[in-house]
Parts: structure tokens; sequence; C-alpha cells
DNA sequence: ATCCTTTTTTGCCAAATGGCAAAAGACTTT
DNA sequence: AAAGTCTTTTGCCATTTGGCAAAAAAGGAT
């Protein structure tokens, strides 16, 4: 729990009760690997925080393939931020996770009784927004092996601890593809 | 001057005297084409919402090439979210533009004045990362044709507005495989 | 240890994209 | 209209990546 309100207090202050209250709100969670979080068509309203492991979200084309969307390592949150459309992407487990869990009611009397509560979160989500899409962008002008050398500095826990298939289709590569280049660089 | 409340409006409310305030606060200003509205290792503490034309935010590679990140097409704001830190990225008129600019003490004297200024702008701000999160993403896992097809979707205005070169540097391929991929598809 | 399943690596060849330079076309200026 | 500049298209060939299927390797279950 240390994790989350070090992490909440780089982006706004908060006194011993808040934390409190947070502490009193929040429940550990853990999932195994290939567990879902979420799945498309039903509700997802929880905010999460990932303590351990990592999570990936990722959805189907429209040939029916796997595309893993994002990576969501330790220490960052996970949310759906249109709370009231279904949700369209998948949220799994791609290594044993724990995570810290808020139900609706729990994050709305946050909300309510932390003054700064709206504030501090939305700079958190915002920060997030920012970094995946700096990352992402960053994918779209390099040839594949540039994409996974980037993809090991960004994200070096992952390298080794998530099946290839989801690196693959986060870089927009084949698995085989990104087999051979994985095997020029070493 | 109506396009922008009328876009504010759609994420929040507003009464007569805060559209007052705000219109008195904001400047209208023209750009031509290739103009640059902010440039990097300046500072860039502007917020700007485009009315007429298109921006693009670029920027170069380590192999000096110039690469476009975004578009920004009518309707939408521009600002920087990490104003204390150097702007490292280019944003240039595309085309003829015309927009309304907010100077730092006009923006927050709105900020100060307008209770709900801060939520309506976090909404606006938070929605158009969204937007483009998910059109940046769509094109990581497409073939070339696929994500020149999708850029025609989305930004129909652009296709025969901007120079080929930074459509093709936007979608990550060179600008004679655009040609060709554009020549196939008619 | 053995069998079974899943993941990763390879081989082979096709298709897509890049690199470079020249040609063609479009637009400006005179 | 002509010259000059900038943009787009094209040709030629090299390189990268994809598609598919089989082999190899890694993990799990019995």
């Amino acid at each position: 729990m240390e994790k989350l309100i070090e992490y909440i207090l780089q982006f706004g202050n908060l006194n011993k009760q808040q934390i409190e209250l947070i502490s009193k709100n929040a429940a550990e969670t853990q999932l195994h690997k290939d567990q879902y979080f979420a799945e498309a068509g039903k509700t997802f309203n929880r905010v999460a925080f990932v303590l351990e492991g990592v999570l990936r979200i990722c959805y189907y084309n429209n040939k029916g393939e796997e595309i893993t969307k994002y990576f969501i390592e330790e220490n960052n949150f996970v949310a759906n931020p249109y709370q009231n459309e279904p949700f369209t992407e998948y949220i799994q487990a791609a290594t044993d996770c724990k995570l810290i869990v808020f139900y609706p009611q729990q994050w709305s009397q946050l909300s309510n009784t932390i003054l700064e509560w709206d504030t501090i979160i939305n700079k958190i989500f915002h920060h997030a927004l920012m970094k995946k899409m700096d990352r992402r962008s960053s994918l779209v002008s390099e040839d594949a092996t540039t994409r996974y050398l980037k993809f090991i500095e960004k994200f070096p826990s992952l390298t080794n601890r998530v099946p290839l298939s989801y690196i693959a289709s986060y870089l927009g590569i084949t698995q085989s593809s990104l087999s051979r280049i994985r095997k020029n660089i070493a």
C-alpha cells in the first residue's frame, strides 16, 4: 500500500487522515498470469493500481488477430475512461500480478471526501496518457529492430516475462519476424 | 469565436458572463502555411484553438528526418502540457490557419475566475489525448495501405491539402511508398 | 522419465517497403 | 510564355517483413 501512497504523493499532497482513508477504501487482489481483469462487453468501472507484475490491454482486429495495445507495469493505474460506454478491450495479466483495487462506491467516496482527489487523479491519468502516447508514437516511424530495442529500453522487465506474441503484436510485427530480429541482435 | 464556445460547451456549462469573459481574454490570430506556432527550444506557454486550417506537430529523429507526430485540425486545442520544461517539438501551420490564442495571464485569469474552468479544460484535453492515442495505436498494427486508408477516413480534409511528405512521415513510410500506395488505390 | 501441449525458431519463398536518382508535374515569379 | 523552384511520381534494385509449415525447444502434467 505504501507504494501506492508514495506514487500518489508525487502528484499532490495528502495529510495522514486522507492517506488513511485511501487505505481503508482500497482492497488488495491477486491475478494469475493470463487471468482477465476486464473483458470486452462487460462493465468495467473499477480503478486499479499495479503493485507487482504486468498487465496488458489487448483487443481483436478485424482479421481476428489479437493485438496488444499496451503494457501496464508496476506502479501504474488502470481504469476505464469511458465508464458509461461498454468496455471494448481486454485487460489481462501478462504475468502474475498484485493489484490494489478501488470499487466504484469507494472511489467516489474518495472523490467526495478528499478535496484535491480529482485534481491529483487527473494529473496522474494525464501524465500516464502522455507517456503512452509518446511510446506509441515513437513506434510508428522506426523499423522493427529499432522498435524492439526501444521496447527493451522502456519495458526491460517484460522482455523475458511475457510471450513473444504479446510483444510482437505490440510492436506491429509478426512473431516470426520478432524471433528473427531477436536472433540478429544477440 | 462562437465555434470555440460551442466546442467548450460540449464539455460543461457556462453562463453568459463566463462566455463573455472567455471572449474578452482570447485573441484571434492568423498563421500562414509553413509558419511556426511553436518551436523546439523556445518557451511555449500559450493555449490555442484551431478555428480554420490544420497544424502539425513534428520533430526531428536521430537521423535528422522530419517526423510528423500529429495533425491538429479545426475545432481542437493545442497546448503544451509541460510548460515548465523546454518545448521539444515544432508546431507548424500545415495550411493557412485561423487560431484563437490565449496568453498565460489571460489563461490563468480564466482559470481563477471561472470555477469549473479547470475541470472543463481537463476533460477537453483528456478527450483529445484519448483520440490521439487511439489513432496512433491503430497505425502500428496495420500495413501501409490500410494506414493510409484510415488516415483518409480520420483526416479527410487533409488528404489533398498538405504535402505528401507530411502524411508519409505521419504514417511511418517514405514519400515514394506513399505515392505508390496512392496510385494503387485510385 | 515420458508424453503432451505450447511457444519459439527456422526454412522457403512471396510481398511490401526502402533508397536513390531521374523524370514528370505543379506552382511562382519574371 | 519561360525559367526556376518545389512536389510528386516512377524505375530499378536491395532489404525488410510476411505467410505458412515444419522442426526444435520449453514447460506442464501424468
